[in-house]
DNA sequence: TCATTAAAGTTAT
DNA sequence: ATAACTTTAATGA
């Protein structure tokens, strides 16, 4: 689903820590890097008018971000923040280009990779339009599912705040915590110690 | 029905 | 200790 290290590493990509709430790019900025994360969480946010936080995505270690915004050279539409200590492997623009007409293999996985996004866009768009707070959370829940090997009822255990979880779905924190009690109530989740286990 | 505000308790850094 | 998060309740759109 992304590149080999080795492969980046050859083609001279650098590894670049990140401290909790560091920026890695900003909404504006022109991209100039292929990124992909190698240990830590990032988020990928934009702030509404009124100062409000609506999470775009958190990607996971494996996971590249950006890169359709770097293959149509365009302002970056959101932010990218660390949410923890980060590593993140970086290669350079024209590198990221000159690979992906060099290697059709990791062309083909970089196009998958774009593909399977626009999907779940697609995806969360569907669900978080829906009025109901329960079908965008059950949405949000059933998409961070999917990258679980183990798909048994509850043993998925949710590592978001509810805090994230509704700047992910576009509701109140109020709302999305009596949400969650109400799927609790109706078995389409569990809470343990505060976690959500879906 | 959901967002907002306020207030208080809890957890993490 | 301080900030961030969780929860409940009241009020209003």
């Amino acid at each position: 689903m992304q590149i080999d290290e080795k492969v980046l590493f050859s083609w001279g990509a650098e590894e670049k820590a990140f401290q909790t709430g560091e920026i890695v790019f900003r909404e504006g900025d022109m991209p100039y890097f292929y990124y992909q994360l190698v240990s830590g969480e990032v988020k990928l946010n934009n702030y509404k008018e009124d100062g409000k936080e609506f999470i775009q995505n958190i990607i996971q270690p494996g996971q590249t971000f950006g890169e359709s915004v770097l293959l149509v050279n365009r302002p970056y539409p959101m932010n990218a923040v660390a949410l923890s200590k980060s590593r993140v492997l970086l290669l350079c623009k024209s590198k990221f280009h000159e690979l992906l007409a060099q290697d059709a293999e990791v062309a083909q996985s970089i196009n998958q990779c774009i593909s399977e996004r626009l999907y779940q866009k697609f995806v969360m768009l569907k669900n978080n339009s829906s009025p109901c707070p329960i079908v965008r959370l059950k949405g949000l829940m059933d998409y961070l599912k999917s990258f679980q090997k183990d798909a048994a009822p509850f043993s998925f255990k949710i590592g978001l705040t509810r805090q994230q979880m509704a700047s992910l779905t576009g509701l109140s924190v109020e709302t999305a915590i009596r949400a969650i009690k109400t799927m609790e109530k109706k078995q389409l989740l569990q809470i343990r110690e505060r976690k959500v286990f879906y």
